[in-house]
DNA sequence: GTACTCACG
DNA sequence: GACGTACGTGAGTACG
């Protein structure tokens, strides 16, 4: 039967629902998966409340929930500021979106919606259509936009306040009537809607004046009669904006539906679709009430066993661990993890060298406060032998047994993995044949959201957001010499210690990981953080080859060298010093000798830095042997020996960690050895690269962005100078100083573009007068006309940098064009350190961009180059260094060249291109 | 453990 | 008007 007389259409503003629901409740989370559903679960409790309060005679015949689709609509296109200053939707609520039209769907109700329409048009054509065919509608909303609608058999209904509202109500509101009440909003004008309206007129003298006048033309043509000249100037300055606003807020009756009336007549849910998604929401109480109603036994949704609180309910506590010892015990512990979905692990080892340490025991966490230590090869207690036994102890694991039952787990994609530092646990389980995926890992999770506000080890985050001291470990391994390694700790003393960074580790995720949403931090954590775990740990596994050889020859000859200096040095100074002590040399130089331009730092001793020794080594020869030794002296001490000794023994090749939480800025941090920091400059330094070598058969291929922070300066600031410059491909330091002194790039010299490098340089880091002056040894003023001349002619520059730091003040962070945040918390600090503070503000941008380029790049990079013999080995924050088959290197350059330089798509499209230049060699000196 | 120096981007 | 300043790192050495 055709809708008609008699008939009653409900129509719910599910934008409205949607909104409320979002923000009266706390931010749930799914259990399983931490996705964000508590405006979901509000909207399931309304809509079942709805469904619950419209039985009995005056039950709806048809319904339907009405929602918005696409944010552009006709009213942008009449007034393009048309809900321009509304926020941006929080990122937690964005996915839920499509799962209120599931829900809707699931609940068996009609869910309506239309590309380009707002919700309130299309409920404003069915109101229309619904009273011509001679039926009652009730709109189920509070939005005052949807009052002019209201009479003739239509209604509105405040769901929250249980409030029926007909043409009194509405005059109540806008003291006209429905029939008026767009005149009214046309004057009075919406701040929520970015309405314009008469400015200075709000609801009470619109009002006021439509009763006087009848309704708006009338009043906008007689407003020349109005007594009040500020009112009167008003109307008539501003009778255009008036009429806009008048079309701004005039709903569309005459949306052209895809729909019927008849398509939204009222049906029964289906029991099995309804509970099959509230089921897959893990909505436990929606659940059970909407089984209950319709007598249907309520499906099984996972129901943890651990309680519903938060973390900080449920106390630390030893006792609540459990020693692990056989397989039956351990497939009780599978069992829950399979049950629950996932488990935060820990494993503990001989060392800190994810390399060569051997694996000891595994801790394991599946509730908050409850957690085991699979002890699997702790060293018995010894009786008679003082250097301990090497016999196992007893009341363990088999090592091979407990790999066996764990990898199927560790390694099952719907099993969550959750770690603390989870690329140190995959690295010593990848050893251990265990491929661990997919992860979580905390570190991470908080760096994502703190970068720059605090560290992220475990003991820093358990203190912060557990306000819990984990067990510390030096008592159990002691210091110095008398150290023992985890496996001679005795297993009583081992477990709680091991199975509490398990507990610790579950509970920090618990607390921060739903908190991602929140700080907006989700897409960095999801595509720039996470995925870079596994990439890393393929890199530090392969390593690169060191030839030692090389280096020990280099040693020597740098030996025997410095050896003569010291001579040399020891003779022009008339006596014997330690040419490596900063505080005696200073003293030779400055007492003894009596140079000038001795300067005391805070503690009392003279700076003999670099810069120190040079201004000196003008005048002097002993301060530019010194030099000379104290080149040799870093090349060896910190390369061509201690490189020595971080050859794996195993493998023959030097492993690297890097750290992804440790710079501010989101670059990587290379450790054990620092492979970031190897020499380049200096030609002495340099031929260390050549111990860096590719095995037999292959070569070293490096690919580096060519200045890729000033082309994102370039994009970011919106230079246009220096983006056509690189889009050119001119040389850009020299481009920059023909801008800047106006010599014709034909005309250049080196040392004007050297010039014009340097405040390139300068501008990336904050620029100031004293800065550049010192770096180019000229006179503070000169340096300072620089500076004023390049901010007169690259004006965005100075904006950049006064907006960066305006942002950094009010919001305490400042963010790269992918969404990282970088917090700047001394930003408001007095003195010295608010300068500090301002420049690293204005670079962290700049250099966090190019961080999170190079990111993406290598995360896609073991995909693209899967099918090419090459091997991703190193990262060097604009450079990546492969090592490639002989015959493949075009192949390889063409399809990394492609990643690096496509890698900010499709997130970010820069208006700069990015270019990359390739080099390749039998060594890394070579391959530059 | 801290300060200084110096290697890199 | 004085003060102190380039941004981001890690490692080795001296010294208290």
């Amino acid at each position: 039967m055709a809708f008609g007389k008699g008939h009653h259409l409900h129509l719910i503003d599910g934008s409205a629902f949607i909104f409320r629901a979002y923000h009266a409740l706390p931010p749930l989370t799914r259990k399983s998966d931490g996705l964000p559903v508590g405006a979901v679960s509000g909207f399931c409790n309304m809509l079942l409340r709805y469904i619950e309060e419209n039985t009995g005679p005056d039950a709806p015949t048809h319904a339907a929930v009405i929602f918005d689709k696409g944010s552009h609509t006709f009213r942008n296109d009449l007034y393009d500021k048309y809900k321009g200053n509304r926020p941006e939707m929080p990122e937690d609520l964005r996915p839920q979106i499509p799962l209120t039209r599931e829900a809707t769907r699931a609940f068996n109700v009609a869910c309506e919606e239309m590309e380009g329409f707002e919700a309130d048009d299309i409920i404003a054509t069915l109101a229309r259509q619904a009273r011509e065919a001679g039926g009652r509608v009730t709109i189920i909303s509070s939005d005052k936009d949807l009052m002019q609608l209201v009479g003739g058999g239509v209604e509105m209904l405040d769901a929250m306040k249980n409030l029926r509202i007909d043409a009194e109500g509405v005059e109540a509101k806008f003291g006209v009537g429905p029939d008026r009440v767009i005149d009214v909003q046309a004057l009075a004008g919406d701040s929520v809607d970015n309405v314009p309206g008469a400015p200075g007129i709000g609801l009470k003298t619109a009002a006021l004046l439509i009763n006087e006048y009848g309704d708006l033309e009338t009043l906008l043509e007689r407003a020349g009669e109005i007594k009040q000249p500020k009112r009167r100037q008003t109307l008539i300055d501003n009778a255009d904006q008036i009429r806009l606003s008048k079309r701004l807020v005039t709903l569309d009756c005459d949306t052209p539906l895809t729909f019927t009336l008849d398509d939204l007549e009222v049906r029964d849910p289906d029991p099995e679709t309804l509970l099959k998604f509230l089921t897959e929401m893990e909505f436990r109480t929606i659940t059970k009430r909407v089984s209950e109603r319709m007598g249907v036994a309520p499906p099984a949704v996972p129901e943890p066993a651990a309680p519903e609180t938060v973390a900080d309910d449920i106390p630390f506590d030893p006792e609540a661990y459990e020693v692990v010892r056989d397989a039956e015990a351990l497939s009780v512990w599978i069992d829950r993890i399979m049950e629950r979905g996932w488990v935060a692990l820990d494993t503990e080892t001989t060392g800190l060298d994810d390399m060569r340490v051997d694996l000891v025991g595994i801790s394991l966490a599946v509730e908050l406060g409850r957690a085991c230590y699979i002890p699997l090869r702790h060293k018995a207690a010894d009786r008679d032998d003082l250097f301990g036994s090497d016999a196992l102890a007893e009341g363990q694991m088999d090592p091979d047994t407990c790999i066996a039952m764990l990898k199927p787990v560790f390694e099952d994609p719907s099993i969550l993995k959750i770690g603390q530092n989870m690329k140190y646990d995959a690295k010593v389980l990848a050893r251990q044949g265990i491929d661990v995926a997919p992860i979580d890992d905390t570190m991470l999770i908080s760096y994502a959201q703190h970068a720059g506000l605090h560290g992220h080890g475990m003991d820093t985050l358990s203190e912060r957001y557990l306000d819990h001291t984990p067990i510390p470990i030096k008592p159990l391994l002691g210091t110095g010499k008398s150290a023992i390694t985890f496996d001679r700790v005795p297993i009583e003393k081992a477990a709680p210690y091991a199975a509490e960074d398990a507990d610790i580790t579950l509970r920090l995720w618990h607390s921060l990981k739903p908190n991602l949403h929140r700080a907006k931090v989700t897409t960095v954590y999801e595509t720039m953080e996470r995925p870079l775990v596994p990439v890393l740990s393929a890199m530090e596994r392969a390593g690169i080859k060191v030839d030692r050889d090389t280096l020990s020859r280099m040693s020597a000859a740098f030996a025997q060298k410095m050896a003569g200096l010291e001579a040399e040095i020891h003779e022009l100074a008339g006596e014997s010093f330690n040419v490596g002590s900063p505080k005696q040399l200073g003293e030779i130089l400055f007492d003894k000798m009596g140079l000038e331009g001795g300067k005391k730092g805070k503690t009392g001793a003279y700076a003999t830095g670099a810069d120190v020794l040079e201004d000196l080594a003008t005048e002097h020869d002993l301060p530019a042997r010194v030099l000379d030794w104290r080149q040799l002296s870093k090349l060896k001490s910190t390369y061509t020996d201690a490189l020595q000794d971080h050859i794996n023994p195993d493998t023959g090749r030097v492993h690297t960690s890097y750290m992804i939480a440790g710079a501010a800025t989101g670059r990587l941090a290379s450790t054990d050895p620092n492979l970031q920091n190897i020499p380049i400059r200096s030609e002495e330094g340099r031929r260390i690269r050549q111990a860096f070598v590719a095995e037999e058969g292959k070569v070293l291929l490096a690919l580096d962005y060519s200045q890729i922070e000033l082309r994102i300066l370039a994009h970011i600031a919106g230079i246009d100078a220096l983006k056509e410059a690189f889009r050119d491909g001119q040389d850009i330091h020299a481009a920059t100083a023909s801008e800047m002194f106006g010599v014709p790039l034909d005309q250049m010299t080196p040392d004007v573009r050297r010039q014009a490098k340097a405040i390139n340089f300068g501008v990336i880091y904050g620029i100031s007068g004293f800065g550049l002056a010192r770096n180019l040894r000229i006179p503070r003023a000169e340096a300072q006309g620089f500076i004023d001349r390049y901010f007169e002619r690259f004006p965005g520059i100075k904006d950049y940098m006064a907006d960066t730091t305006a942002f950094a003040k009010e919001h305490g962070f400042v963010q790269t064009l992918f969404g990282r945040k970088i917090h700047t918390p001394e930003i408001s600090a007095s003195g010295p350190r608010a300068g500090f503070a301002k420049r690293a503000a204005i670079n962290a941008p700049i250099q966090g961009t190019a961080a999170d380029v190079i990111r993406r790049a290598m995360i896609r990079m073991p995909d693209a180059i899967a099918d090419l013999p090459a091997t991703m080995l190193l990262q060097v924050h604009d450079e990546l260094l492969f090592e490639v088959e002989e015959g493949a290197v075009d192949a390889v350059t063409e399809r990394v060249r492609e990643i690096m330089e496509g890698a900010a798509m499709p997130a970010v499209d820069l208006t700069v291109p990015l270019t990359v230049d390739a080099g390749s060699g039998a060594n890394w000196s070579e391959a530059h």
